[in-house]
DNA sequence: CGATCAAAATCTAAATTTTGATCGGTGCTTTAGT
């Protein structure tokens, strides 16, 4: 290996085509193990430059570099930053808006000899047109950007994300680099698998952002909590950004805002796509003070002076909770992020669980499946079953994923002659598993919003960083702190319920329980206790357990 | 699970309560028809 060699044509190649002066910490690693030849996965948070990473390799390696985005806006914003280097190799664009004028452009980039970036959405892939010809060109990198999509989205929303590892097998497995902002240990594992990475180098950069203050608010009620995410937006300091769960809400709290004097605007994903564009504009130029949101907004939205981000909801994972308050404090400078919960928030069907695929739909599809001679796509099956694409769809990947079919370039093709019996317990399985993943994904959700320790501490070690025992910026940091002259710590500590007991029951007690084990007490309310035990997740418990000895105190931690 | 809405039921006719069913979020694509 000539590494060095490598490192200092990185930065030439960025001075020279792109005109960039340096190249940022880890960028040059990255760099240096896909021109390699190796796997790579890059962590990176937003600003530190993931796109360089391929745009150099990819520069380097020659040949066609193929870049998969999840939105059309993202593949063009890109292409746009390609066109603006100086010298930088052609960007091209294969997706449903493409005129024929611009695809056929497009293929004669893609298949002449000159270095080219081709965008594509995952599901080109299923275009056997668009993969035939692919896999006759040039193909000398295969980039996923926002990789955590495979893991959030390959499962069920947009399966084509969970057959790139297959395209990627196809095409003679070029090196793969998988980019993203947020990606815990579970999650790096899932994207890593999926893609069918072999021996990724793990390129992690600055997971901590320290200028953004992290706060939890627990409510009784919904009228309370609607209340205090209310009076935490007119508060914002700066351009705020207000999560929802649902695009009902997004409406309902735009208007409460608008009518205290904000210029606020809703935001969601049945919008219609001019509306969600004027948002956008008008977000980015700095004449809205808030946008009241669903998941739906934030990829590929770049504003820099994000003063606060308030969930008035959960999310579904800390690892989507983790990108959405991202987006604040770009700049560098401070800035806010408060997650406002009830308990029932947590409730497990909450989740869109999208609940277990029909006992009819799995025979149906396996039975479809067995009889045809050739591989049959989820559209087909959908149409002549008449039932929804989506759910013929998540029928397949669970076939897939247990091993019963598989993937090609045409379709799908059962594997085995397992009968419809034993296909339909295979799959319900698989919707146990996915069952049990989503719980214990809201654990971890709701781990974080329990803690009684430092919110970051929580939050990195979740993303596999050690963190100091304080950051010093979070509310549990601020209760803490024995500074009577800072005016937010005496709030905070104010807010705090009483966590000290004559019974020595308290927060972050080590506690045994006779069934259960030994775990920590979460949290105290009157009679009750809420412990979570390692092996049973969390249990609410009568505190008159306490005293019939089926709880007993721990040795202290 | 919990919110929500429609349908059914109720100490029988206008309006409320109860019961039951459904949905909740993310975007690509392709196609038919303005």
């Amino acid at each position: 290996m000539n590494a060095p060699a490598t490192l200092a044509q990185s930065a030439r190649t960025a001075r020279e085509v792109f005109g960039w002066d340096d190249l940022l910490p880890g960028q040059a690693e990255a760099i240096d193990a896909v021109v390699g030849g190796r796997d790579t996965l890059v962590v990176f948070p937003t600003g530190a430059g993931k796109s360089a990473v391929y745009q150099i390799a990819g520069c380097e390696l020659g040949g066609v570099t193929v870049v998969l985005s999840p939105l059309l806006a993202l593949q063009r914003d890109q292409i746009d930053s390609i066109d603006a280097a100086p010298d930088a190799p052609a960007a091209v664009a294969l997706n449903s808006r493409t005129s024929a004028a611009a695809r056929k452009n497009a293929w004669a980039a893609i298949e002449s000899d000159d270095a080219v970036y081709a965008f594509l959405a995952p599901e080109q892939l299923a275009n056997p047109e668009v993969f035939d010809r692919l896999v006759k060109a040039d193909v000398r990198l295969m980039v996923v950007d926002e990789a955590h999509c495979v893991s959030a989205w390959g499962h069920d929303f947009r399966p084509d994300y969970a057959r790139i590892g297959d395209a990627v097998e196809a095409l003679g497995h070029p090196p793969v680099l998988a980019l993203t902002a947020t990606a815990s240990a579970p999650v790096r594992d899932d994207i890593t698998a999926s893609l069918g990475m072999r021996d990724p180098h793990l390129e992690v950069r600055g997971m901590d952002r320290p200028e953004i203050h992290m706060s939890v608010r627990r409510h009784e009620d919904d009228a309370g909590k609607r209340r205090a995410v209310v009076a935490d937006v007119q508060d914002a300091g700066g351009p705020a950004l207000l999560y929802v769960a649902t695009r009902k809400e997004t409406d309902a709290y735009a208007e409460e805002l608008t009518e205290l004097g904000l210029r606020a605007a809703a935001y969601h994903g049945a919008m219609a796509q001019k509306r969600r564009d004027e948002v956008h504009t008008a977000w980015s130029a700095g004449e809205l003070d808030v946008v009241v949101a669903t998941s739906a907004f934030g990829m590929g939205v770049d504003k820099s002076d994000v003063r606060l981000v308030v969930h008035a909801d959960v999310t579904e994972s800390l690892d989507a909770y983790a990108q959405e308050i991202g987006r604040a404090a770009r700049d560098g400078q401070p800035a806010r992020a408060i997650l406002h919960y009830r308990a029932e928030d947590f409730s497990l069907r909450s989740f869109f669980a999208g609940g277990h695929s029909k006992k009819g739909d799995i025979a149906g599809v396996w039975d479809a499946l067995r009889r045809s001679k050739r591989p049959m796509r989820a559209k087909d099956i959908a149409e002549e079953a008449e039932r929804s694409t989506r759910a013929i769809g998540r029928v397949l990947n669970q076939l897939i994923a247990c091993g019963l079919a598989i993937s090609g370039p045409d379709g799908v093709s059962a594997m085995s002659t397992a009968s419809a019996g034993d296909a339909v317990s295979a799959v319900r399985e698989r919707d146990e598993a996915e069952e049990r993943i989503r719980a214990s994904r809201i654990a971890i959700m709701r781990g974080y919003a329990e803690t009684a320790h430092c919110r970051r501490r929580a939050l990195l070690e979740y993303f596999g960083v050690e963190a100091a025992e304080r950051c010093g910026a979070c509310d549990r940091c601020d209760a803490s702190a024995v500074a009577p002259a800072d005016a937010s710590a005496v709030t905070a500590a104010e807010e705090e319920p009483a966590t000290a007991d004559a019974d020595g029951i308290r927060i972050d007690a080590t506690v045994e329980h006779g069934e259960f084990g030994t775990g920590t007490v979460m949290g105290i309310e009157d009679d009750r206790l809420t412990v979570f035990f390692p092996e049973h997740g969390y249990k609410v418990l009568a505190r008159a357990a306490f005293e019939n000895g089926i709880l007993g105190l721990g040795e202290a931690a």
